[in-house]
DNA sequence: ACCCAGGCGACGA
DNA sequence: TCGTCGCATGGG
């Protein structure tokens, strides 16, 4: 159980907001309750969060800040700098608004996972799912951890039932099974160019273009990986058909995102 | 009841 | 190579 007593604060740093962070669709697993955030990452249990320009992390000590939160947050990246090199006036509407979005460093195995949960679905249904795959086959009292390649390797699609992903569990397992036994290779994902990590992740059924691109952004901090889901189709059909403008390039994920929510928001307001 | 969702694989032309 | 269709499920 995490001993919430233990408590870590710090300055946010610029362009840095948590809240936007955990809950644009780029991770499933965060929930906000009683003015807090509440997660895990890497083994560690934690509640999150931010109050002017101050975060507060319960159940962290400033070695756990140090070993997993600060790089999760990609909390040394320099997000002003990239945000002021847009010189393209969606994207500076867009980072105006939403700019404190951070692409998370998530566990390679769950951002794979999750996205390949994600397809052809609603994300409030995305995170059900991915509740119930953590509640039935994760570890540890208190919150779950997502369960690993290796546990999910030796199940059937049919054991997945619970979960009611659909068509999607056999892909699951083919996942886990692939990389369980490591004809996907992680760190070589990790070390090697975008292109290897495409073709790669491809190898699993169910990892199309879509998959691949988010698993490599939010997994493996491809930040040049390019996401192009319903949503950005729409975003590039109506504002950008020649494509993304120069200012985007090297940083396509990052800019993505923002197009992303900022796109998903506006017709949430026009809707209402 | 109906449309759609952070898509993909199979299939036919 | 390219368009089209079915897929499981359930949120809105």
């Amino acid at each position: 159980m995490t001993d919430i007593k233990k408590i870590y604060e710090t300055e946010a740093p610029v362009c840095f907001n948590l809240g936007l962070s955990l809950d644009c669709g780029q991770a499933f697993r965060w929930e906000y309750q009683d003015g807090r955030w509440h997660g895990a990452a890497f083994g560690k249990e934690v509640y999150i969060a931010q109050k002017d320009g101050r975060i507060t992390f319960w159940g962290a000590d400033s070695g756990d800040f140090e070993s997993v939160w600060r790089a999760y947050f990609d909390w040394d990246c320099d997000y002003k700098k990239i945000l002021d090199s847009y010189d393209d006036k969606y994207l500076i509407e867009a980072a105006k608004q939403y700019g404190g979005i951070r692409i998370l460093r998530q566990e390679p195995w769950e951002a794979l996972c999750s996205f390949i949960i994600s397809q052809n679905n609603n994300i409030p249904r995305i995170k059900g799912i991915i509740g119930r795959l953590c509640g039935c086959f994760g570890e540890g009292d208190g919150l779950k951890s997502f369960p690993s390649p290796e546990r999910l390797a030796v199940l059937s699609p049919d054991d997945l039932a619970p979960l009611r992903a659909g068509f999607r569990a056999k892909y699951i397992i083919d996942a886990a099974n692939k990389v369980a036994s490591g004809e996907i290779d992680f760190a070589q994902i990790d070390r090697m160019p975008i292109e290897y990590g495409r073709e790669q992740l491809k190898k699993i059924k169910g990892v199309g273009d879509k998959v691949a691109e988010c698993a490599l952004l939010y997994g493996f901090h491809k930040i040049e990986a390019f996401p192009v889901d319903v949503w950005v189709k729409r975003i590039m059909a109506e504002m950008y058909p020649g494509g993304l403008p120069e200012c985007a390039r090297g940083t396509e994920g990052i800019a993505q995102q923002y197009l992303f929510h900022w796109r998903r928001m506006k017709d949430r307001q026009d809707n209402k």
